[in-house]
RNA sequence: GGGGCACUAGCUCAGGUGGUUAGAGCGCACCCCUGAUAAGGGUGAGGUCGCUAGUUCGAGUCUAGCGUGCCCCA
């Protein structure tokens, strides 16, 4: 027996039964260790930062791992499934230093670094309990307990192993990267940082004329707002393509500039053109730069160079250069083996060669710079430059300066290729991402800039001789013992003090600074640079150093690598897509392509029902925690299932998880319900006998080949992880299931005894929502779970403990019947016409008619169609239903082109064919196609015939009947209302009111009444005497008297006439 | 400034390889059902498929340009 279920469901609640069974039975570890030994299906978690609180985004990207996983689970692979936090980097150190009230690297020093890297690993795990109780409550099974972390000791040892790897291979190198760059506060700013700095302020913006060699009294004009900048020139940018003129002006000097910026430039001056050159003929031009502190270093300076940044919406078109200054000044010079110049130190004061201005900040002295060019004859011309320039976004009176900083870097581009061949091997969903985003990524590839001047981050395992200058690089922390055995004496010596002091923090500033060693032989000491490493490559390197590898776990690592599965949202294309592949590809050149995934699937972002960005500061979004104690977890799920389109933007709110829950969760649980209910009234059990599908219904056979069909749509768009098209599938089918299989089958259920019928009805419905409860497992584990716990697992002793242990339901020929599911589509359609026709003739369905007739347009739809002749004559209340045997009388043929078969044949005589088939007589080409196969047309002089297969056939309804068309299909009904269908119309507007009136009355379904009626309405008399049994019958009236008395009395109105009726229930 | 994605009904979205009547859900209007009932169902109205050219017998679908929005990078 099952337990009574409830139409009113609390999916909270629910959600709270499966936790507890999960959690009491360890279903997840059963589930993993169930696929022990057989083929594995590899996930990889991209590690999320828990040093915030989770937000819908982040839900997303669980429920989304989840599906798949849960399916693959299920499908007999071993799913092993490791979560991970990602640890290190910037955001950690920013949060640290608001929760300690303090800023900048300095400050970061003086609090100690020590003291400020256990604040770190305190301030990671923050919110981790949030984090765990989130995804527990969405249902995403994930080991939390075996989490790799990225600071942790073993995994730092193998980044060091990567990273050691590529010094080897000379993958390595320190050069210079321009960042933008807080002076006063030493330190670069990320992306993020100077965003929120931006204000506008009057720059100086000046002209200067840089003396051509060997030409007397001619220049180069430039334009420029950062003067400071002068002193370091190297190099002149023209565009090859354009046009530049030479000026001579009034006074002889002549003068270069874009052709197209002369009048903006020169303004009123008079000039006159005395040359025109391309920026291409002006390539190699050498000038005299303005100051001569200092010689560039490595390389040519002071000449003309090609760009592709010059525009001409400001300045003259040619751009001074200075790669100390510059992200795209250094881009362009290094390109192009020009030298190097740097004349301002890291605190922004001009060093001491820079004899005019040593001492002084570079901003400051912008006008004195403006006033030696002036007396040098340098300046052109100078005015005030208002735009938007980026400040210090935690002290807004330092402007920040781009500025070239010392770093290490990784030779990509020199492996980018094989990177770009393994991208080709990738399966993403969706496609566009391999050659649009993520290809145009590596297109655009630059060497990695791997170092950061920060505190907090993997240590770069970089070693310098301080007197040899020599460098090495190691792997681990055995590899540096064997440097020097007493290389963590001063971290032991301080564990033995503190025993609390994390194990983690030994491969930790500022513990790692102090490590050193000698060679014998060699003189000097190895020290580490101070660097740590961007934290992007730390999570590219999990796929082996979650488990330490290589310098352990290398069974594991092997095992799961690469992985079959990952998934992020689509903001990680240059992030851990990225690094993931990249370090793979350089790690392990050996490697079978595609690794380390193979498939990923890329979300879009989530955001607020408007469309607008999850945003912490504007608060648009629910907790996801609260929304779920709300609608329940399942809701939230299927709303991001059926409402996320790979790599598209997801808008969503409590109201689409609320939607979720009515078009779907409830539908279904309707459909159970109700299954549970009847069941128990008839005391089935799934044990008994089920009656053998040739005994059963069409109907059974039909519901059964829809699940069938589904158990195809699912596993095929899950296969393809296109987990949208296979909810779309799973939302077809419950609404097939409710809306036509169990409205249609209702009364099979209640009817009395016993019958094979009654047991085929049962039997199926078991059976498919039995079944559906696992083909739902994956998408709304909790729903599935409760309906398998009462249907399967409490009847059967084979049962799995849950439902998410069991198989996943496979598709099986023998329901398969495309036919029937043909048939029934058909069926519906007609039935839709039918209600088309009584709406529009207002003939509302309470009045029976005597007959529908459907003319369709061949046999097979006839045959397809008669059928479910019953299902239509319930549906349309009418006697009889009837395929008529003259259709000419009641239609018109229309012949159309099919234009998929005609068009590659007649071409550019689709439109004359066409005109001549409309202009035709449709009924006689159809005869004639129906007596001969064939139909002769003449068109534009030609005579052209058209077989069977180049036009399709449809109809439409002679005027002057109720009837409605549909392509091939019509559907009449004979409208004549004949004294009997009248008073059997009569006595079901009887019924339904007192079908009300016992619904007010609150009388149990089965409750048997007394019925006595009053009407002066002959007609009306008369029909309730003519079917009284019938209404009787209806109605569980015991008896029905012409006469007044009773306890309940109401009037009502049929058809215009007076009835009174008194209800009278029976005890 | 560069790259990517999107633009289809009032709203949220579907619409392999081009085929002439462009679909669904929600909302709305009208109606049905009353043994799934504080549930269920039907019908209908509503669309120049962002704009403009082009390719084609035929374009929501392919090409180019433009516009708007979002994301990433400068």
């Amino acid at each position: 027996m099952f337990e009574p279920v409830s139409p009113q469901v609390s999916f909270p609640a629910l959600d709270e039964r499966c936790l507890t069974l999960w959690k009491e039975q360890d279903v997840f570890a059963k589930t993993v260790a169930r696929g022990e030994g057989k083929p594995s299906f590899v996930f990889y978690e991209g590690p999320p930062t828990a040093n915030g609180m989770p937000h819908p985004g982040h839900v997303l990207t669980r429920v989304m791992k989840d599906v798949f996983l849960r399916y693959r689970s299920m499908c007999g692979y071993h799913v092993p499934r490791r979560a991970g936090w990602d640890t290190h980097g910037l955001p950690v150190e920013v949060e640290v230093e608001k929760a300690l009230g303090i800023n900048g690297k300095d400050a970061i020093a003086e609090y100690g670094v020590e003291a400020f890297s256990q604040a770190c690993i305190d301030s990671v795990f923050r919110y981790i309990d949030e984090w765990r109780r989130m995804t527990t409550r969405i249902g995403f099974w994930v080991d939390l307990d075996d989490a790799y972390v990225t600071f942790h000791r073993s995994y730092v040892e193998s980044v060091w192993w990567a990273l050691s790897q590529l010094f080897e291979q000379g993958m390595l190198y320190k050069g210079y990267k321009v960042v933008w760059w807080w002076p006063q506060g030493g330190t670069a700013l990320s992306a993020g940082e100077v965003g929120q700095g931006y204000k506008q302020v009057d720059d100086p913006s000046v002209v200067v004329r840089f003396r051509v060699v060997g030409e007397e009294r001619t220049s180069l004009l430039a334009w420029t707002t950062t003067p400071w900048t002068l002193p370091s020139n190297i190099a002149l940018a023209v565009d090859p393509k354009l046009d530049y003129a030479c000026a001579r002006l009034e006074d002889g000097e002549r003068v270069w500039l874009a052709a197209a910026r002369i009048e903006a430039v020169l303004g009123e001056r008079e000039y006159e053109v005395v040359a025109t050159k391309t920026g291409a003929e002006l390539v190699g031009l050498r000038y005299d730069s303005p100051f001569h502190y200092a010689e560039p270093q490595g390389g040519p300076a002071h000449q003309v160079i090609v760009a592709d940044f010059v525009t001409l919406d400001t300045g003259t078109g040619m751009v001074h250069l200075a790669p100390a200054f510059g992200e795209d000044d250094f881009r362009v010079c290094k390109a192009q083996g020009l030298g190097f110049l740097q004349l301002v130190r890291p605190d922004g004061i001009f060093p001491e060669e820079v004899t005019d201005f040593a001492g002084r900040f570079v901003k400051d002295a912008d006008r004195d710079i403006v006033k030696l060019l002036d007396e040098r004859g340098l300046l052109f011309a100078q005015e005030t430059y208002r735009h938007d320039y980026p400040f210090c976004w935690r002290k807004m009176d330092d402007p920040l300066i781009q500025y070239a900083r010392r770093s290490w870097f990784i030779k990509t581009t020199r492996e980018i290729e094989r990177v770009k061949a393994n991208n080709q091997a990738v399966h993403w969903e969706p496609a566009h991402i391999k050659d649009g985003r993520f290809g145009q990524f590596l297109e655009g590839n630059v060497d990695w800039a791997l170092s950061r001047e920060r505190f907090w981050g993997t240590p770069l395992p970089i070693w310098v001789n301080d007197e040899t200058g020599t460098v090495e690089a190691v792997g681990s922390v055995d590899a540096i013992l064997e440097k020097n055995a007493d290389a963590f004496a001063e971290f032991d010596a301080a564990k033995a003090d503190n025993p609390e002091l994390s194990e983690h923090l030994r491969v930790h500033k500022p513990w790692i600074d102090n490590v050193t060693w000698t060679k014998p032989g060699e003189p000097g000491t190895y020290r580490r640079v101070p660097e740590v490493i961007d934290c992007w490559f730390d999570s590219g390197c999990m796929p082996f150093a979650q488990w330490g590898y290589p310098h352990q776990n290398k069974d594991k690592f092997e095992a799961a690598f690469p992985a079959d599965f990952i998934t992020e949202a689509v903001d990680q294309t240059r992030g851990w897509f990225y690094s993931l592949m990249t370090i793979s590809t350089l790690m392990f050149p050996d490697a079978e392509l595609p690794h380390p995934f193979k498939n990923c699937f890329v979300m879009g972002l989530v955001t607020d029902a408007k469309g607008k960005k999850l945003s912490k500061r504007d608060k648009n979004y629910t907790d996801p925690l609260v929304l779920m104690d709300e609608v329940g977890a399942d809701a939230m799920r299927w709303s991001l299932y059926t409402g996320t389109v790979p790599g598209q933007n997801t808008r969503f709110g409590k109201a689409a998880a609320e939607g979720a829950a009515r078009e779907f969760l409830l539908k279904l649980w309707n459909v159970y319900s109700f299954f549970v209910t009847y069941a128990r009234i008839d005391g089935f059990e799934p044990s008994a006998d089920a009656p053998d599908p040739s005994e059963r219904s069409d109907m059974d056979r039909y519901i059964l080949a829809e699940l069938d069909h589904t158990i195809r749509r699912v596993r095929e768009e899950l296969d393809q992880y296109r987990s949208h098209l296979a909810a779309r599938a799973l939302g077809d089918f419950v609404d097939a299931l409710s809306n036509w299989y169990v409205r249609r089958s209702r009364a099979r259920f209640w009817a009395e005894g016993d019958s094979v019928d009654k047991r085929a009805a049962f039997a199926t419905l078991y059976e498919v929502l039995s079944e559906t409860s696992l083909l739902l497992a994956p998408f709304v584990p909790f729903m599935a779970e409760e309906m398998f716990q009462n249907l399967v697992r409490a009847q059967r002793d084979d049962a799995e403990v849950s439902v998410h242990l069991e198989g996943f339901p496979e598709a099986r020929e023998e329901r398969r019947d495309d036919s029937l599911r043909e048939a029934v589509e058909a069926t519906r359609d007609v039935v839709a016409l039918g209600q088309r026709v009584r709406n529009e003739t207002r003939l509302k369905v309470r009045q029976p008619l005597s007959r529908a007739i459907v003319v369709t347009h061949g046999e097979a739809e006839r045959a397809a169609i008669a059928r479910f002749a019953q299902a239509i004559r319930e549906e349309l209340n009418v006697r009889e239903l009837e395929f008529t045997n003259e259709p000419e009388r009641y239609v018109e043929y229309v012949l159309v082109p099919n234009f998929r078969v005609l068009g590659p044949r007649v071409g550019r005589r689709v439109p004359a064919v066409k005109a001549a088939l409309s202009a035709a007589d449709g009924s006689a080409l159809h005869a004639e196609m129906s007596a001969h196969g064939k139909v002769t047309l003449d068109v534009e002089g030609e005579t052209l015939e058209l077989g069977p297969e180049e036009v399709e056939v449809r109809l439409t309804a002679k005027p002057g009947f109720a009837a409605a068309a549909e392509g091939e299909r019509v559907l009449l009904l004979d409208t004549e209302i004949t004294p009997e269908l009248k008073r059997a119309g009569l006595a079901r507007e009887v019924v339904n009111r007192v079908q009300r009136a016992r619904k007010e009355l609150e009388l149990a379904f089965e409750a048997r009444i007394d019925l006595r009626y009053q009407t002066a309405d002959a007609a009306l008399a008369e029909a309730i005497e003519a079917e009284s049994s019938f209404i009787s019958e209806q109605t569980l009236a015991e008896s029905l008297v012409h006469e007044g008395g009773g306890t309940h009395a109401i009037e009502v109105k049929v058809d215009g006439a007076e009835l009174r009726l008194w209800i009278t229930p029976r005890e």
